[in-house]
DNA sequence: TTGATTATAGACAGATCTGTCTATATCTAG
DNA sequence: CTAGATATAGACAGATCTGTCTATAATCAA
């Protein structure tokens, strides 16, 4: 693997995992094993090697996410398979997402909460690409654009709520709990 | 107000708004008004000032909410007024609760992930405080204990979903789109 | 082989961080 | 009034932060 790269998996995990203000460049090159030029060679900046952290973190999750869903029938399978994947990441059974640690676009919204930051920024496109994932699927057992949109809204905040449920709780079996009731929201449509 | 209370104060909304990790004391001190020596009269690091202002934040967040739904009938009126008191606090009209940044407990978890961390376990024990007041109120509309927790979660799931599309999406109409799926979960029980 | 690009270790500057210390001032209770 | 407690400003130590710089080494294409 290229060295940006590697920065960039090496920074993910471990923003993820303490924080990004609590992380130091430094820290990010003894764990990455990569000089620190090399670093300000391929980013101008801790901010920008942030953004590609947050970036490179939507495309693994969206991707991820995206591959679970592809794999049951689209509608009603797909949707509910949302809470089977989101259980195995709680539970670590999801490797390439690292350990658990809540949803890295909530966390670093926390870091960033001004709306204007181009980190916070790229946590909303990011929550938006996963709307759009749902919403797909929910066009397909509900009757209207304005159906499938409230479907795919509730979902949404059921899977929002279970990651924080889970994280903050420490509740593993919140994707599960919510699976039933998004099985209830899906079979009344 | 007493230097200590002033200080929390300073502290929460500092840590609230910057995140904790990007808030120094000295800021907290240039804010406050108050000498370096006089915090550490009153707290022995940093990490206790961030206890103390979570516990804080605990206390005006569910007095504020506890004292919203005390003003409506227990039962489904109180349940659904938590939806509209959420909607207020996006919208900055509750100034005891400082600009709207996102769910103060979700946020410092993002920093303190580990779950056996003090900081971390506060954040746990204000949700599940809130957790029983919306459990309390359940049981006024539902006929057996597990019915009453099933609705308090989903309720619980649906408030932290909001949160997180108000303060990640900057979706201002969150608590109101929530409160109407809220509605029909309590009707259907 | 040679020449350009890229990576290396690590010193360094300058800022900022937490926490301590000192010396002075103000408040408060008896 | 007085004595003890509390608050003050700010210097200071020592650690850590981001980012720059240098001089050397490795890589790779022509």
């Amino acid at each position: 693997m290229g060295r940006r790269q590697h920065l960039i998996d090496t920074a993910l995990k471990l923003f993820y995992e303490q924080g990004i203000h609590a992380t130091g460049i430094n820290q990010v090159l003894d764990v990455a094993q990569v000089a620190k030029q090399t670093l300000y060679n391929h980013f101008e900046s801790k901010d920008s090697l942030v953004e590609a952290a947050v970036v490179h973190r939507d495309f693994v999750f969206y991707g991820w996410l995206a591959d679970r869903l592809s794999q049951c029938a689209a509608g009603k399978e797909a949707l509910l398979e949302v809470f089977d994947a989101i259980h195995d990441w709680f539970n670590n059974k999801v490797p390439m997402l690292n350990r658990f640690c809540g949803c890295f676009f909530i966390n670093t919204c926390g870091e960033f909460s001004d709306p204007e930051h181009e980190v916070h920024k790229r946590c909303a496109e990011h929550k938006a690409r996963v709307f759009e994932l749902l919403l797909g699927h929910a066009r397909k057992v509900t009757r209207s654009e304005a159906e499938a949109k409230n479907l795919a809204y509730a979902l949404s905040l059921l899977k929002e709520g279970a990651t924080i449920k889970a994280h903050v709780e420490g509740d593993l079996e919140a994707a599960l709990s919510a699976k039933q009731i998004a099985a209830r929201m899906i079979s009344s449509h």
